[in-house]
DNA sequence: CGACCGATTGACT
DNA sequence: GTCAATCGGTCGG
């Protein structure tokens, strides 16, 4: 599986959210490799995007989302939970893709391990359809904040290719501003796609 | 400095 | 369906 280069995360952060779709997600924790398919995003367009943390400018906290495309930009949020946002475009742009749901491919049991939550049965919905319960499940933090997406812990490789009659576009979940705007994206028919 | 609330989840009526 | 958990960022006084 190829590591998706830099160049593919400077294109327009629309058209990566869209070209996300698919692509497999790969983290290496110790000896394991947790990977999964994504198979849901929403996208945040910075200043122009009253919904985007940038949307006020860079601050010590979004720092990491004005930086080049190709960083992973990792929030906390509700007191207690991560999300994960694969930043796009050149450097003070502050434009980023959120990572909403995956579906687990490789590191199943640790993925489980890292979940709080007790799986029993043959279901994996509950594992990472949701973007706090993937970065839970992949062991992102604090740590992981600002990490390349082309060094060896976290990296995109290339996945399945997604045809456009099966990509969805919809609103996105859990904004007041900016609701209006059709930027998340996600795999019809995926099983794993969050719901609301 | 204090009040409010969020790119959520899971437990409970 | 409703709601608490839990804390750091942001905004108003």
């Amino acid at each position: 599986m190829k590591k998706l280069p830099r160049s593919f995360y400077l294109q327009p952060t629309l058209v990566v959210a869209k070209k996300l779709l698919g692509k497999y997600f790969v983290r290496k924790i110790g000896d394991e490799i947790l990977t999964g398919k994504i198979v849901e995003v929403e996208a945040y367009l910075g200043e122009n995007d009253p919904a985007s943390h940038a949307y006020r400018g860079k601050t010590k906290r979004n720092e990491v989302m004005f930086m080049n495309g190709g960083h992973l930009y990792v929030y906390f949020t509700y007191g207690m939970h991560f999300c994960a946002n694969i930043v796009t475009e050149d450097a003070g742009k502050g434009r980023a893709v959120l990572i909403r749901a995956v579906e687990p491919l490789t590191g199943i049991e640790l993925m489980k391990k890292n979940r709080k939550r007790i799986f029993t049965e043959h279901s994996l919905i509950n594992l990472t359809n949701g973007p706090a319960k993937f970065c839970q499940a992949f062991g992102i933090e604090r740590e992981q904040n600002g990490t390349d997406l082309l060094g060896d812990e976290i990296c995109l490789t290339d996945g399945v290719d997604i045809p456009p009659s099966k990509i969805v576009a919809t609103t996105r979940i859990g904004i007041k501003n900016g609701k209006e705007k059709k930027w998340r994206f996600y795999i019809k028919g995926n099983p794993l796609v969050s719901k609301k």
